[in-house]
DNA sequence: CTCACTTTGTGCGTAGCTTCACAAAGGCAC
DNA sequence: GTGCCTTTGTGAAGCTACGCACAAAGTGAG
């Protein structure tokens, strides 16, 4: 290896597109707030159908489960769409967040690793409803391919490259084993895609400006572990050695301070 | 930081907690650091596979996809388990980061609704490998209770809490649809279990103490829409009324020439 | 019109996270 | 042992994000 040349290949959170340029109009939203636009998009929806026509802040806080002060600053980036002493207006907020999140388009998905995860993200509704379109699914094994699956035909791996440009897929869905992901990233980004989510427990080397997002169930379940232990005993068990018992003590409260 | 404490900020964005105890016991791990422990313990069994013995925070880094002296500093929360001018010995290290999240002992988890995200869940590998048991499935569905899924036979939702007395569950996944994630979830913390991971789109209301992490597949993609749009038009177009009649019909412009 | 009341939008202090850069610590050759 | 080289562990600086608290802006009653 080279030490010292290394690039963060891909952060695992999203971090800004590369190229930053400092227009003018830096119209920057920060990316913590992007991360919880969807999430004031639900909630409003919620009231939609509830015929609410308008929110106050803290309402719509609550209903997010976020801080009121937060939700208006996030909402401040966007624009100034609140009437003072009222609130927000329900239908026009839900389409300037859509329009800021680029829902009010139709964005072409590809959905490549039709295993049990594969097929749970076909058939899962909450993608269609937000102009989330599946327009192809794709997998490598013979067996699977042409089995019919929430309306779609899966296809051949073979096709990716076709039915990625053929079809305007700007999104692809990663949820292959492992050991197929990096090569079907290599194939898609070098097909023009430029947006992956990947389900696979593998960290993807993309060339720049592609973003890349992860869910990743292992890690979430290992996080709550971490949290659980931690309420079950106060802390971690204060074995610091190796089970059969080396050395190495462990004095991590020097120069701890913050 | 204490026990129980999310702070949203970045990484996989789902997260969203409950409650802060400060708590006495200031051996904090940051949250940005536990979250990625999993990793570098992940690019740690790769290597362990492979039979290297040691590895310098450089490479470890980058098998990780991070920078390095970020890793340095996760790591010396843990401890000194270093050794300057050599690395860290990848075993050792395998096994104090285990230590840590809590995966050298055994977790009990019950997946409710067994729909076709939770069949992905419960046929997924990862779980088992690291600590992970899956303990119970259960349904409110007659129709799916009895069936048999990757060794284990679903139950109703009535035994819920039985099944969490009896086989000691202490991590429950709810994979229901959203209607019913709340009341699952009622039932569940009312029966003791502290750590929730919802795949359900709806926030959880918890007691205090509870942990909830959220795993939302629609809010990754719409992150990604965001992201896409910018890089595919430099930002949203200037139409920040209403679609009346004249919408940003900006057809991006498709064609996977990019 | 004026006043009282509601709710937004934001300046600001603070806390936490990231990154740089370097001294300290250990191994290895001889 | 001595000196050189590698790599860790961490102070310190810079950023980003959070949330309080309040002035500004709007509503509605009389």
């Amino acid at each position: 290896m080279r030490p010292g040349t290394h690039r963060p290949s891909v952060p695992l959170e999203h971090r800004h597109v590369t190229r930053r340029i400092p227009q003018a109009r830096d119209r920057g939203i920060p990316d913590a707030t992007v991360a919880r636009l969807p999430l004031y998009l639900r909630a409003l929806n919620g009231l939609a159908e509830r015929g609410t026509p308008t929110v106050s802040s803290e309402d719509l806080a609550v209903a997010a489960g976020v801080n009121s002060a937060k939700l208006r600053k996030d909402l401040s980036h966007l624009g100034s769409y609140g009437t003072r002493g009222v609130g927000y207006d329900v239908q026009y907020l839900i389409y300037q967040i859509s329009r800021e999140l680029g829902l009010t388009q139709d964005w072409a998905v590809a959905i490549v690793g039709v295993g049990n995860l594969g097929r749970a993200l076909a058939n899962y509704g909450g993608f269609a409803s937000r102009g989330f379109r599946i327009a192809g699914l794709l997998d490598a094994d013979p067996a699977v391919v042409g089995d019919r699956i929430a309306g779609l035909v899966v296809e051949h791996t073979d096709e990716l490259e076709s039915v990625i440009a053929g079809r305007a897929v700007s999104i692809v869905v990663i949820a292959t084993p492992a050991t197929a992901a990096q090569h079907v990233c290599d194939r898609v980004t070098e097909a023009g895609v430029t947006s992956i989510l990947n389900f696979a427990p593998v960290v993807l080397n993309v060339p720049e400006g592609v973003d890349v997002r992860k869910v990743d169930l292992s890690i979430e379940l290992q996080i709550l572990a971490f949290h659980e232990q931690r309420k079950a005993n106060g802390g971690p068990i204060m074995a610091e050695e190796w089970p059969d018992g080396v050395e190495q003590v462990n004095e991590r409260s020097i120069g701890a301070s913050s």
